[in-house]
DNA sequence: GTTCCGCATGAATCGATAG
DNA sequence: ACTATCGATTCATGCGGAA
C-alpha cells in the first residue's frame, strides 16, 4: 500500500500544461515539493513594457520575492533553481536590484550555490560612448540544501582546441539538428567527436540568441534551458518554468523527455507557445503515425 | 605661471615605482586626484586566517571599504577604477561579499558603471560532484562620475569570419536598404561593413591565463591589465595597483608606456615585482643600449 | 537530398527632444 | 526639474529558400 505522507492537500496538477493566469496564484495552487528543477527568466525591470508589464526598477525585489518563497515551497529538496536575468542600465549605471535579490533569497533560506554565466556570441549590437555591448546574462543556480541531484556527464563536451573556438559552435547546431530527427541517429560530425575524449564543461556557457524570423521572439535559445535540464535532471522528471513565455522551457523538456509545467500570464503567449508546442508534437510523434 | 590649485599639500610621489607597505597607510599618503586608472586584483578573502592573501570572509567588507574611499580619492574626476574580483565558495555556496561591496561602495558615493566578464579559456581543472571549473571572474568598472575617459578605438578587435562570406558579394538590397520598418526599429547598411577590419569588443574578455614558469604565479595574465591600461588611459597617464602582487599591472603599464605607482605590503613580492620589471627593462631599452 | 547564400532579427543604450 | 518617447548606432547568427 503507497502511502502519500504529504501533510499538503494540494494536489499534483495536470503535467506538460501551460496554466494560464498570475503567477503567484498559480504556484499558490500547487504542491509542496514535488518539482525537480526550476528553470525560468522573469520579466526584467522595467523591460518589454509593451508586451508584459515592466516591474518598476525599486519595487522589484519586493515584486520576486513572494514569488521565490513558493518556489522554494514547491521545489523537491534535492532539486534546482536555475534564474536567468540580467540588470540594465539607468543613468548611466549598472542596476543594483539582482545583487539585492540574490542577498534577499538568502534570507528566505535558499542557498546561492552557483552563478553561470551565458555568453551571448550574438549579442546586440550598437555603439556607445561610454560602454561595450553587454554579451552576457546572469544564470543564477540556487538550491535548498547542499545535497542536490546533479547529473555531469549529461553535459560533458568533447576536448580540444578545434572543438573550443570552431566547432564549439557547429556542435550546438549538430545538436539541435540530431535532436530533430527523433532517434535517426547521429550525424557524421557528431559520430567524430564521439569517438574522442570528452570533459566536463565550465560555469562558462557559450551560446547564440536564436534569430527565427517568425513572430514569437525567445528570450533566450533552446539550448541555455536543454543544457540545465539535461545537468539537473533525468527523463520524466518535472521541470517547472513560472514565467514561461513563449514556452522554451516546455519545447526543451518535450525533447529531452521531461514533464513541464508552465505558467503564463498573458494569453497572447499561451496560446504563442502552446501552438509551438503543438508544431513539435506533429511533426514527431503525432506526424510520423499519421503516415 | 602655473599655479597648483590643489588644496591638498600631499605631494605626487615618485612614479615608476613600488611602495613597500600597507596599501592604506601609503594610499593616505598619496594626493588628490592625481590617478588616471586604478586596476588591482585584491586578495581575495579565505577562511584560512595565516596567510597574507587571507582576509576572512565576515570581516572583507568592512577592510575593504576605507581602502575604496582612498582610492577614490586619489583617482581623477574622470577616472576609471577597475577591479578584478571573483567569490570563493565556502560550504556549497558561493560567497555574497563581493555583492555586498559593491552595495556599499555604492553608498561611498562610487557610480557602479559596468561589470565585465573575464572569461579564463584555460581555467583551473578539476571535477566536484556539485559543480564544474570556475572559468570566469568579475572586472567591476567604477567610476566617480557619468562623464569618464575612454579610448575605445584602441582595444577595437578583427572582425568576425562571417564579414568574409557575407561581404564577398553584396546584393542590390544590400547596398540600397537602410532602414528596417519592422517594429524593433533597427536598420541596417550592409555595404558599411565593406572594408571594415575591426569591430568593437564587448564586455566578455577571452583571455587565456598565463603559464609562466617563473616561481610567482600572477593572478592574472598581463593581457588583463593591458586591456583596461589601453581602453582607459594614454600614454604618461597614472596608472595605480594598490595590491600589486608580483608585478603584472606594472610590467603592463611598461609596455605600454604608462606611468605606474605600485604598493605592495610583503617585501618578498616587492623583490619579485622589481626583479621583472628591471629584466624587462634590460631586454628592452638598457639591454639595447649596452649593446 | 545536400549545400549555399541572402538576410531579418535581436532582454541594448545613449542623448536629444518633447510633454 | 523631471519623466517619457524616439532616433541613431552596430555585429553575428540561425533560418529559409535557392541552387
Amino acid at each position: 500500500m503507497v502511502i502519500d505522507v504529504r501533510i499538503d492537500s494540494r494536489p499534483v496538477p495536470e503535467l506538460d500544461r501551460i496554466y494560464e493566469g498570475d503567477s503567484l496564484s498559480v504556484l499558490k495552487s500547487l504542491p509542496d515539493s514535488f518539482v525537480n528543477l526550476i528553470f525560468t527568466s522573469p520579466p526584467y525591470a522595467d523591460n518589454r513594457e509593451k508586451t508584459y508589464k515592466g516591474i518598476p526598477i525599486n519595487e522589484y525585489v519586493d515584486w520576486f520575492l513572494p514569488i521565490s518563497s513558493e518556489l522554494q515551497r514547491v521545489l523537491k529538496e534535492d532539486g534546482t533553481f536555475i534564474l536567468n536575468i540580467k540588470e540594465r542600465t539607468a543613468n548611466g549605471e549598472r542596476q543594483t536590484y539582482v545583487l539585492e535579490l540574490i542577498l534577499e533569497m538568502k534570507k528566505q533560506g535558499w542557498l546561492w550555490t552557483e552563478e553561470y554565466i551565458w555568453h551571448k556570441k550574438n549579442c546586440y549590437p550598437g555603439k556607445w560612448p561610454n560602454r561595450f555591448r553587454d554579451a552576457w546574462e546572469r544564470c543564477l543556480q540556487f538550491n535548498k540544501q547542499k545535497q542536490f541531484r546533479m547529473y555531469q556527464d549529461a553535459v560533458k563536451v568533447p576536448i580540444g582546441d578545434w572543438s573550443k573556438t570552431r566547432l564549439a559552435k557547429l556542435s550546438e547546431i549538430d545538436k539541435i539538428r540530431d535532436e530533430s530527427r527523433v532517434g535517426s541517429g547521429f550525424g557524421k560530425n557528431v559520430s567524430n567527436w564521439l569517438g574522442r575524449r570528452s570533459v566536463y564543461p565550465t560555469n562558462v556557457l557559450h551560446l547564440s540568441t536564436e534569430c527565427s524570423n517568425r513572430g514569437h521572439s525567445a528570450s533566450f535559445p533552446l539550448s541555455l534551458p536543454t543544457w540545465f535540464i539535461k545537468l539537473f535532471t533525468v527523463e520524466k522528471d518535472i521541470v517547472l518554468d513560472p514565467f514561461m513565455g513563449s514556452g522554451t522551457t516546455a519545447l526543451a523538456c518535450l525533447k529531452q523527455n521531461r514533464h513541464y509545467i508552465g505558467i503564463e500570464a498573458m494569453g497572447k503567449y499561451c496560446e504563442l507557445a502552446q501552438s509551438a508546442i503543438d508544431d513539435w508534437k506533429n511533426r514527431n510523434n503525432g506526424g510520423s503515425k499519421l503516415l
